[in-house]
DNA sequence: AATATTACCTAAGAATCTTATGTAAAAATT
DNA sequence: AATTTTTACATAAGATTCTTAGGTAATATT
């Protein structure tokens, strides 16, 4: 089985909010778990989120009022769905429209012309 | 006066290295305060490399053998050169190669449309 | 003459991540 | 049936990388 080289972490170091806020709120509800398979997937294990950075991040957010949360039972197991909040949607599209306008920077900055085929 | 707002700390974190990598590869030899004026005019104040990051960086990437550095005096003061090595050239280019990889990732994981234009 | 800019530097503290560890249920494998 | 893997939560020590604050001193500007 092939593995993808992941990212330097310094790179994914200040997106994970983005990241997080963004897919909750075009996946709706999504447990912790769910999400570090959802990215890895998505991203064909380039960006691997760890637990260890995961849940104090969602704590944060939910503590700032970003995410809200439900407890579920699935059998014996306790899943917690996070849900996104009127306010984390704003700051889901704020932090998106600040990654763009970095990458427009860097790409100025670092001489990278635009790429002709994004296909 | 008009001051552009910074992006917010985390967005940078982890492109210091790249970006000064890059300017010296383009622009061959620099020195400390140089940089940070450079980029901030080349960014029009959206990113300022503080002292405090700076210099510990070009240290470090001086001691990893990647920058040489020359003294020079300019009257009185000493004024330190920083050029890119062979091997800091070829750090520069997976460096930029690696972030170019990780905006096509960013941009498919936060569902961001390639721009149409981009003059 | 006083202030601002240029130009170097370090160190304490904050923020954010990795690595390690812990718990335990459910599913898959042997 | 027993063992291993995966699912699913969580915290804590340590590493890294930044900000903020402080220091020194020459040169330029007001």
């Amino acid at each position: 089985m092939y593995l993808c080289p992941m990212y330097t972490s310094e790179l994914i170091k200040g997106t994970l909010k983005t990241i997080i806020l963004n897919l909750l709120k075009e996946k709706g509800r999504m447990y912790g778990y769910e999400i570090t398979q959802t990215v890895k997937d998505m991203t064909g294990g380039k960006i691997q989120i760890t637990e260890g950075a995961l849940y104090p991040t969602l704590h944060a957010l939910e503590k700032n009022g970003e995410l809200a949360t439900e407890e579920e039972y699935i059998g014996k197991r306790v899943r917690k769905y996070y849900t996104i909040t009127e306010q984390g949607t704003v700051s889901a599209t704020e932090k998106v429209n600040e990654f763009i306008d970095f990458i427009r920077t860097m790409k100025f900055l670092l001489d990278i012309e635009p790429q002709i085929s994004n296909a």
